[in-house]
DNA sequence: GTAGCACTTTACGTTAACGTAACCCTGGGC
DNA sequence: GCCCAGGGTTACGTTAACGTAAAGTGCTAC
């Protein structure tokens, strides 16, 4: 078939922008670009530049996004690296490597079960907090609604 | 009933010792005594003395744990203690600083409910990677066993 | 052309959470 | 008597993860 030019062209809707600022960046996931260009020099990113500007892609997006969730989790950006470069590193990896990333894998794996218990832990621990000091608010405030 | 001498005072088995030194406790959670010494300062813990060595009763115990637990969820020292501090101050708060508690424990909750959704998405992620590797590794092999 | 952003680099500052080193004290075993 | 393991204090050192300040670049609006 030959190419025709406007029809299917204009229909060709860039389904997501493809690019992105580190400002822009920064505002979606609530950090300074200080934060990210850190995690660059770290090794967690690896934007292309457009000149001396950085041009961040999709899919650096979406590292970003593992990072920051990385952290939530209370994982060192060390840690994180680790996973994130072997995942590159995967498709010429070697087999100790990958086993070596298994290795980690299960690591982590173990981790967040041990966080999964915490954190059952921890909720009953604040139910029980919770229900005390409802308790003793409401034999300080017996009948009356003060507000 | 008249207090009898030996025959019940016999089966008064101390259940859990009362008391630990703080190596002791160190060694129980894996911790340096210097650790523990930190989170006294910092108004974690409050052991009695004996001259000048620490005695810790079993109370102490429950809440190096639970700072500890509160540690791995990435909570930082000062909000654990402000949450700890509060519960000891509950019984003769005032409204005021309960309804203040009854917030940062909400607040504490929130933070939960979005670590158990990082969870869940962290687990899917390493799912992937993992099976991802195995294939790999299983094209590096392709019928040999090595090791 | 200049004002004003948004971006860049370099480099020093800061905070949390301990580690480490130096020194002292004390009770029990030999 | 001496030794030494375990406890204590004081104080400086360290690491991770950024914050902040200074000083320069480039484009767009007016």
């Amino acid at each position: 078939m030959p190419p025709r030019s406007s029809a299917s062209e204009t229909h060709r809707l860039p389904r997501q922008r493809r690019t992105y600022a580190i400002g822009e960046l920064a505002r979606m996931f609530q950090v300074t670009p200080r934060t990210i260009r850190f995690y660059e020099q770290e090794g967690l990113l690896a934007p292309e530049r457009r000149g001396q500007t950085r041009i961040y892609q999709d899919k650096d997006r979406v590292r970003l996004k593992l990072t920051l969730r990385g952290k939530r989790l209370g994982f060192s950006l060390a840690e994180i690296r680790e996973v994130v470069m072997m995942y590159d590193a995967m498709p010429d990896g070697n087999a100790r490597q990958l086993k070596r990333l298994l290795e980690i894998l299960a690591d982590k794996r173990a981790n967040l079960e041990r966080q999964l218990e915490d954190i059952r832990l921890m909720h009953r621990e604040l139910d029980d907090v919770e229900s005390q000091a409802r308790d003793v608010l409401a034999s300080l405030e017996p009948t009356s609604v003060e507000h």
